[in-house]
DNA sequence: TGTACATCAGTGAACGCGCGTTCACTGATGTAC
DNA sequence: TGTACATCAGTGAACGCGCGTTCACTGATGTAC
C-alpha cells in the first residue's frame, strides 16, 4: 500500500513541478503576463481547470513560483559563498558572481522577485517568500561583517544609527550577525544595491546595446567594489 | 480662420496630453497592465474607440508615453547638471540626485523605461525613445570624462578597449565626447549601473522593509561613489 | 449677415478573443474484504 | 485471487469579464460664398 499511494503522491509532485516549470518557461518567452492557467494547461496538453487540482488559485501558483525561485537564488549564492576560499574578498566575489550567474540563468526568476509583479497578482500579507528574504538578508549582513574590519577604513563616515533601519530588518539581522554596526548594515544595503544595479541592467537588456562583454564590465565593477572595501580581487 | 482652426488644434493637443496623463496615472495605481484604452476612456468619460482619433493603436500610445517620460527624465538630469557648480563632484552629485528625484516623482515612468514592458507592447524597431536614449548616453559620458582625470588614479585597471563596446554606442558617444577613453566609457556604464541599482531598489519598494531613511542611504552611496572617483562630496 | 456644405470629435453596438473560475461528470487507479 | 467500493486526476461546457479594434452613425464646430 505504501508503494502505491507513494506512486500517486509522486505523480502528483511531478505534475506540480511541471506546472511550475512550464509557468517559468512561459514567462521566459512571453513576460510575466504570459503566466496564465490556460496557457500552462495548453502547454501541458490538459484543460485549464485541471490545474485547480494542484493550486487553489492562480495567485497561489505565483506565490509558490516566487518562493521557489527566490529560494533557488539564495541557495545558489550560499553555495557559491561556501565554496569560496575563506577570505572576505573571495567570498564577496563568489557571492556577487553567484548571484549574477543565477540571474542570467533564470532571468524570469529575477524579474519575478525584483521586478514588476505578474499582472493582477496579489501577494500574501507576509510577502511571497519571507524565509528566502530572511536568508538573503542575514547572508549579506554576515558577508559584510566579515569585510567590515578593512572596509570601515576606506569608507567615508555617514553617521548611521540603528533607528535608521526598519525594525523587521534589525530583528532578522542583529541576532544572526551580532558584530555588525549600523554603518556596516548601511554598507550591506549599498552593496546589495550596487550588485542589483549591474545585474538588473543586464537582465532587462539595457546593456545589450552598450557592450559586447557584460562579463568584463561586471568583473570591473566587482574589482572596483572590492577595491573600495580595501580588498583586492583574486583574478 | 487661424484662430478657429487654432482652437481645434489646441483642444486636440489638450485631449492628447490628457490621454497620456491619465494613462500614466492608471499605471501609477495599477501597474503597467492598467494601461488599457478602455480604462483610459472610462477615466475620461468617453468611449474607448474615441481614443483612436488620437492614437492609431495602443502601442503607438505606449511608445509616445515612453518617449515623453524618458525625455522628461533626461531633461531633469540635464537641468540639474546645468544648475550645479562647475566642478565634477558637484555635477555628478546633481546628476545622480536629479535622476533619483525624477524617478521618485514618477516611479511609473521609471518602470516604463527600465522595467518590464507593458504587457503585449511591441516597441518600434529603433526603440521607443532613441533620441532620449542618445542624450542620456552622451550626457553621462561627458560627465564621466570631466571626472576622469581624478577618477583614473583611484580605479583599478581593467583593460578595456573600443571593440568591447557596441558600435551604436560608440557612434553616439565618441564624436560627442572625443576625450573619453575605453576605460572611461566602462566607468560611465558602471556609474549608470550603480545609480540604477539604488534607485531601482527604492522604486520597486525593496528598500521599504529595510530602512526608514532611503535618502540617507542614497547620500551615503553617492559619497562613497565620489570618494572612489577621487572626489569629495559637498555636504 | 445668412445659408449650404465640410470637417471631425465622439457615440453605440458589435466582433472575436483569452482570461479565472465553477460545475457536474467520467474513467482509471488504488483499497478492503 | 476476485469483486465491490472509494479515491481522485482530469474532462467539457459554461459563466461573466475586460480587452483591442472595426463599423456605420450623429451632431456640433468651423468654412466658403
Amino acid at each position: 500500500m505504501g508503494t502505491t499511494t507513494g506512486r500517486r503522491a509522486r505523480l502528483r509532485a511531478e505534475t506540480t513541478a511541471e506546472i511550475k516549470k512550464v509557468a517559468l518557461g512561459l514567462m521566459a518567452t512571453g513576460g510575466p503576463d504570459a503566466i496564465t492557467l490556460r496557457a500552462i494547461a495548453r502547454e501541458m496538453g490538459m484543460t485549464a481547470n485541471a490545474i485547480y487540482g494542484y493550486f487553489a488559485t492562480r495567485d497561489d501558483l505565483v506565490t509558490e513560483l516566487i518562493n521557489d525561485v527566490y529560494t533557488s537564488a539564495v541557495d545558489a549564492v550560499d553555495a557559491a559563498k561556501a565554496e569560496a576560499a575563506d577570505d572576505p574578498a573571495a567570498r564577496i566575489e563568489a557571492w556577487a558572481t553567484g548571484f549574477r550567474t543565477w540571474a542570467l540563468d533564470c532571468p524570469e526568476g529575477f524579474r519575478l522577485v525584483y521586478g514588476d509583479p505578474v499582472p493582477g497578482y496579489r501577494p500574501p500579507p507576509e510577502g511571497p517568500a519571507p524565509e528566502a528574504a530572511r536568508r538573503a538578508c542575514t547572508g549579506l549582513a554576515a558577508l559584510t561583517a566579515e569585510a567590515w574590519p578593512t572596509a570601515r577604513t576606506g569608507e567615508p563616515e555617514a553617521g548611521f544609527d540603528w533607528p535608521d533601519f526598519d525594525e523587521a530588518l534589525l530583528a532578522k539581522v542583529r541576532p544572526a550577525v551580532p558584530d555588525l554596526t549600523p554603518a556596516g548594515l548601511a554598507l550591506a544595503l549599498r552593496l546589495w544595491g550596487r550588485l542589483h544595479g549591474m545585474v538588473a541592467l543586464e537582465v532587462y537588456g539595457h546593456l545589450r546595446g552598450q557592450t559586447h562583454d557584460p562579463d568584463k564590465l561586471f568583473r570591473a565593477e566587482l574589482a572596483a567594489l572590492l577595491h573600495s572595501l580595501g580588498l583586492r580581487a583574486r583574478a
